[in-house]
DNA sequence: GTTTACTTGACTAAAATAGTCGGGTATTCC
DNA sequence: GGAATACCCGACTATTTTAGTCAAGTAAAC
């Protein structure tokens, strides 16, 4: 089982891009400045999101992702599903032949495990996540930070 | 947050270790047998496991370890503390310095999913795994196995 | 005093993570 | 049409972690 800065990166842009809405795309530079992520990087990771579904894409300028379904209807696990290969907590991706062909012995707790971690992320979308105060205090903070860093005033409420 | 073999292999063991109870202490050549790990790899894992005060270890021939408490009062969560360090989902050990500092967008997730699969690996005792039937089954069929394997006849019944 | 089995530490191969880099291609605006 | 923007894609790489191995002990029993 893994659940490491790539499942959190994606959750957490994938976040920005409902939070920072609106009729145009989100780009992934807005994002990267947002969320203090490698721009590549998220080249990378919204690859595999676009191949799952879960964004679609805008080319050129003025360009960038969209959610590819409502926040409503978008799962955290979903997100973790597209970028990391599942969050299967056996040995065995589920097949029981962890121990030479047999099931071994605590192949049914880490079953057990991993049944409840996707039950929990799946039932969090993206629009419980926004509706949640620290959330909306936190997107907050990080636009304040980057209109001070970059100065340019032309930047409005959304 | 991390869980891979290492804290599978020690629960497993300690799981072998509950089982085959008993007056004597039981040698890890016998758990490594009769769950496939490497002799050398559970020496490792049991130097953390009697720094956590899970298992007590007995010296010499006829040595082995035992429980350092009643099985009903081991729980899963600490077997996997005391080898890996715990199953934190968040970024930042739960600190929520996450972004350069400050709390990032989406720690309190990570922070809220560390506690869910805490609870539920901290609510799992030894004694409750052994209970389990298919546990039970597969035990028996590690004893076989290995006696076909051995064809050492003095081995009873526990 | 030999054998058994725990104890410790250093070392290592393989894999995964967390990126970087360098080139593309589609689209828009001038 | 051409420059700029931003997605697209594949190859490459440093670092870290995992999953071990190996060697040299020490304590206890027989």
């Amino acid at each position: 089982m893994r659940l490491t800065t790539k499942g959190r990166y994606a959750v957490t842009a994938m976040l920005d891009l409902t939070i920072h809405c609106g009729d145009k795309p989100v780009s992934l530079s807005e994002i990267s400045q947002r969320q203090s992520i490698s721009l590549s990087y998220l080249e990378q990771l919204f690859s595999k999101l676009r191949q799952s579904e879960l964004v679609t894409s805008v080319r050129g300028p003025g360009g960038g992702y969209r959610l590819g379904r409502s926040s409503e209807n978008i799962f955290v696990a979903e997100i973790i599903d597209a970028v990391n290969e599942s969050v299967d907590a056996t040995n065995c991706q589920g097949k029981g032949d962890c121990q030479g062909g047999e099931i071994c012995l605590t192949h049914s707790l880490w079953d057990q495990l991993s049944h409840e971690i996707h039950n929990f992320l799946n039932a969090i979308s993206l629009a419980d996540l926004i509706a949640r105060r620290d959330v909306k205090s936190i997107a907050q903070r990080q636009v304040e930070q980057l209109l001070i860093l970059n100065e340019s005033p032309q930047a409005g409420a959304c």
